[in-house]
DNA sequence: TTTAAAAACTGACAAGTGTCATCTTTTGTC
DNA sequence: GACAAAAGATGACACTTGTCAGTTTTTAAA
């Protein structure tokens, strides 16, 4: 049997928190339990979103198709965080993709939850309100460091962004593995040049990897060089 | 006498429609209106905000210092726009500084008449979410602009958001005037490539300028040229 | 009108980055 | 374990862009 949201300790990381506990209840009611592999697809670009997704563990990443067709990967969501939010609130299709980038375990909840309570509970409102401001203040952050750093500077600070809020296993080695394509897709760079820039790192031992786990041996060198130094 | 927000018809452009009559009145009765001249600073970055500015008229920039010393333009604000609204919700300092690019009216609103709006009107709370929703978007597209396009393609997006989003005048200059640095900063690049850029634009004939107004001639291979084609 | 300061412009050059082609290693499947 | 497919890696090269240095034009103030 499912566990129900006013057990789920996920919630405390996000608006939920603010619900009262009968509008909890009827979330956890018609909320329904995914279990996402690796790679898979839970939502695309464009897609009508009756509903938000709670993550409850795994990462997934949200991107967008440029008119190029690459991929620019606008945020990494992990467990807490809510997709689809934003898609919700302005009725409005997806403007990103979300895919597994890990294997994942999340709740589906139909909008009509999430609205009506946005509508009545203004605690719920305003705590939505906070979390997308917050999320704002991010995406101000990432214009700048996408038009003003250099593709290295901004790999270091995607590499220290990585084991600041995803951590780092028993061995040191960054928790979350993603593809030289991932990486490359977060920063905005090619592939090739990403690679290029990982093995320059590697060779000034900066990092070391294993396969495709990469370690962060030198954390002060790294920011520096984020920081344009 | 100064107008009172009730007969304002620049609060039917943001969150502040959401108001009921005595909010509103609340509102009217702690603003302050102010005219502010063309290159003067509204607020800058780090500073703390006891409130928010709505736009009456004129144009400003928000823009974020980046480490490298150079400024970059989030976005250009217009009338029916309100600055420091994210600031004020997450109770930041602002991550962003505002300077008027025309002569400006505005009227600060005191953070309090906001504050306890967005506590007991969930209507209200609601409309700022969705603008804010409705930003958060922007800045996501801003995002993949500034990693996949070009900076001749950027500018050539920025020349047609101007004519979009500020119009012409009679003599189809665009009525927004920027100077060329300020350009550069929105698209985020150096000063001498911008103008570099606008000439050839000038010689290809898709623009003309006259002083520093510049019409847009050939819109249509603008957006060709902003499209990557 | 004169003058100083700011903005616009241009050229030369170096550094950064993307693309293409190719090769090697890793991964997953039968 | 063998094989195919995917991912990682590297070199060559061209193109884009930033920097520096200097000139011209525009703007604003005296």
């Amino acid at each position: 049997m499912e566990e129900r949201c006013e057990n789920c300790i996920v919630r405390k990381f996000n608006a939920l928190r603010a619900m009262s506990k009968d509008e909890l209840k009827a979330v956890s009611d018609s909320k329904v339990s995914r279990k996402i592999k690796k790679g898979e697809v839970i939502f695309e670009e464009g897609e009508k979103l009756n509903g938000v997704y709670c993550v409850r563990g795994g990462v997934s990443k949200l991107a967008k198709l440029s008119p190029n067709g690459k991929d620019q990967i606008v945020k990494l969501a992990t467990k807490g965080e809510v997709l689809g939010q934003r898609s919700v609130v302005a009725e409005e299709n997806s403007n990103l993709s979300a895919t597994a980038v890990s294997d994942m375990e999340m709740c589906f909840i139909p909008k009509e939850a999430i609205v009506s309570t946005l509508h009545k509970n203004p605690d719920f409102t305003y705590e939505v309100l906070r979390h997308m401001a917050h999320d704002l203040r991010e995406a101000d952050d990432v214009i700048v460091n996408m038009s003003q750093k250099t593709v290295k500077e901004r790999i270091a600070e995607a590499l220290l962004y990585m084991m600041n809020n995803f951590g780092e296993d028993q061995e040191g080695y960054l928790a979350l593995v993603l593809s030289r394509e991932d990486i490359a897709n977060v920063v905005g760079t090619a592939t090739e040049s990403c690679i290029r820039i990982l093995s320059e790192f590697k060779k000034q031992g900066l990092i070391k990897t294993s396969g495709k786990r990469m370690a962060i041996l030198e954390a002060r060198k790294l920011q520096d060089l984020a920081d344009g130094f």
